[in-house]
DNA sequence: ATGTATGCAAACCATTTGCAATGAC
DNA sequence: GTCATTGCAAATGGTTTGCATACAT
């Protein structure tokens, strides 16, 4: 769409990233565009999960502008490059993190609120695990409960008071 | 809506399922309608996942005839009574499930199937296993992959054909 | 009789799609 | 110059909502 002449201004324009993703756009004989490099740029900044809709905010408050359209493109681009992955959890809209060490998700099902934590056992175990007639690519568990936060409140005010829930 | 003459005809009537939702209603002050027996007599019945549009159809198969809203209506309620669970797996329509024992999923990625497998030794793990400020609830393991039916399949085309994948 | 539940149709909203204009190569 | 990519606007589709009618209690 518009010419940008600082895709080499990127934060890490020779990061094993910006590589990796160079080589999945060129084996698919793909364009090197402004707006995938911003969002990718954008994307390895992030630690955790983050919306489709929070991430066009923020690429935009840093002045580059992109349509939704082309997020959900590149999006799905890193998916299929494997840099990113796509989590659905229990009644919130879809949300993606940056693929890195395995991590188990808790989710706090009175405020939304998602934590990874680093789970070296449940690593191990299933790096061991097979299944029968089923070659796995990937996995991830899911941990509903309450944070402390929410039980504290909770027992406060002794009422159950749902706030910030992403999707009612 | 309709006078339903045959609540009590329901196949598991005095079974502790139906105890209990009779309870979940009584404690709620809520109505026992044939409209809602009919429909946790279905679920009960049912093995595995099933979508939404699924159940209905079961239902008015059988000739008995439910709105749209009463089954999200109905699935809820079993939801907030525990005996009923929502699975979103990564790019299909959601999916319920009758609580039963823990289990891991198992999802193709190309067929979209979904297969549960027991998983003694796991359940066993997270039973023992504890998070930090975080009161567990309950958990979901989700394995992507491909299951053997597709593999075979790639394997003699040799170039993937997506098949009867839920969603696009 | 009273107020909850149902069913219908409309509204919602995240995501997808079609297409003309733009720009990477 | 060619054709992939972008951005816009419209379409989609599962889910939710509002409301009049039916019915459980």
């Amino acid at each position: 769409m518009k010419t940008n002449p600082n895709i080499d201004d990127l934060a890490g324009r020779n990061s094993p990233v910006v590589r990796k993703f160079n080589e999945f756009l060129d084996s698919r004989g793909m364009r090197r565009t402004a707006e995938r490099y911003a969002i990718l740029d954008r994307i390895m900044s992030i630690n955790g999960h983050f919306t489709i809709e929070e991430l066009q905010q923020m690429i935009e408050e840093e002045g580059f502008r992109v349509s939704r359209s082309t997020v959900y493109n590149t999006v799905e681009l890193l998916m299929e490059a494997k840099m990113l992955r796509r989590h659905v959890f229990e009644g919130m809209q879809a949300q993606y993190e940056r693929i890195t060490l395995p991590h188990t998700h808790l989710i706090c099902t009175t405020c939304g609120k998602v934590k990874e934590v680093k789970d070296t056992n449940f690593a191990a175990f299933m790096n061991a695990r097979r299944f029968n007639a089923f070659n796995t690519d990937h996995y991830s568990l899911y941990v509903y409960g309450t944070c402390s936060t929410c039980a504290r409140k909770s027992k406060r005010t002794d009422q159950v008071t749902k706030v910030n829930k992403p999707k009612k």
